[in-house]
DNA sequence: TCAGTCGGTGCACACATGTTCACAGAGTAT
DNA sequence: ATACTCTGTGAACATGTGTGCACCGACTGA
């Protein structure tokens, strides 16, 4: 419980535990390519990473905290890199193509963790699938943000917005969704894919100037709140 | 092999057979409702339904089998409901509002049919995420036929339908899915995500009077061939 | 140097799983 | 009535699973 004295250069001790800690994670992510997280054993997990099953417990109390940090694991990334493109002043020149483009980018690089998300996000264990809505959520927070800043859509209510961005999202998870699905040397399939993600994401951006105009579904703007949740 | 003498009023074996075999499914599905199919096993189902592991074979070779048949059943289901509902000519006047009733009534009738096929759209079996794949590809291709015969659609290419339908697809499963994970006793959360579906795919159809007149993304209309695939 | 912390080991247990096999007993055909 | 075809049974197997326990050996802090 001593909480003064603390060695500023960390120690090889926790150095080689958070090294068998990421062992850990990176046998379930491979694992989990082909299979779903509800299938996958701890013991599975242990021999992939090279140690005996009940080390696992020297590192999480369970599996399922395994899965919430792969979860916090891959958003991590993917919001690494589009922060990164935000602060590409090009990007708000061709908001759709840059889009698609880094979202085939980061599936590509990032293919385990996205696929990792892809199953889960509606599977089998509720803590997984909950912790994946929340980050979806916030992720389409983000590009409402990037959004509110383009000039077309700068009267919007932030509730449109968020409307817009959700669409957004939806097609593009199914997008690096079938791009999971492709056959991986088959460059042809993958650019149809891409094509019609671009064109869907086009689809939509042209119903925008329509919008704020047509009374069709229900009331414009009705609520206007700061809401952080 | 006899094919000649076949008892007009079928018989009370087999009648038995399929009863057992239903209650295999139904016990499965109700199973699925909080696993996923990947985690399924044998045992469980035999045991839901009321028999012995061993007399599973009698019906089914494998797991997979009667994964596939529990596919094909619920979109059997989904199809029947939307053809009954293309006969109603009211359907034609308020397409979106029609469209995201039906959904929402589907999705309650049949929420175990539904959730099995969300959980494993992208789930770990890959021989369900295909069968799915097709099937979802099937209801597309119904909405674009459904689509052709609207007045201010009536020029479009058969892709552009295709693209068009693909993304209201995406929207509507996304829908029913926010809908199942939707607290079950909470008709207001529901209500929200009705209304948020209403309005995406409003947002989606206001774009399609500038789709054709826009170069934006790709050629407008390339192929314009009589596939049938 | 020495006691202590801690990541990793090995054994053990009580399960659950898929699948086999011989067998029963009802339903069916002749 | 007899012989046959089936659906369902029960025991058995080899294997996989999560987790508790005592233990080791290396790194750590005083």
């Amino acid at each position: 419980m001593n909480v003064n004295t603390r060695t500023p250069e960390s120690a090889t001790r926790q150095e080689r535990k958070q090294l068998t800690r990421q062992a850990l994670l990176d046998a379930a992510l491979e694992l989990l390519e082909e299979q779903s997280f509800s299938s996958l054993s701890l013991r599975q997990v242990t021999r992939a990473a090279g140690i005996v099953p009940t080390a696992f417990y020297r590192h999480f109390d369970d599996m399922e905290e395994l899965g919430l940090v792969l979860i916090d694991e891959s958003f991590r990334t993917l919001r690494t890199m589009i922060r990164a493109a935000r602060a590409d002043p090009r990007t708000n020149d061709h908001v759709i193509r840059n889009s698609v483009e880094l979202l085939v980018g980061y599936v590509h690089e990032h293919d385990t963790h996205f696929r990792f998300i892809a199953r889960e996000r509606f599977g089998g264990v509720a803590a997984l699938r909950q912790a994946i809505r929340v980050e979806i959520r916030l992720f389409a927070s983000d590009l409402a943000t990037d959004l509110a800043r383009l000039p077309y859509l700068e009267r919007w209510s932030t509730e449109d917005l968020q409307l817009l961005a959700g669409l957004m999202v939806n097609a593009m998870v199914s997008t690096a969704e079938a791009i999971l699905d492709a056959p991986p040397k088959n460059p042809t399939a993958e650019a149809e894919i891409i094509a019609t993600a671009r064109r869907q994401l086009g689809m939509i951006t042209l119903g925008i100037p329509q919008w704020r105009s047509s009374p069709a579904s229900g009331p414009p703007a009705a609520a206007r709140q700061g809401s952080s949740t």
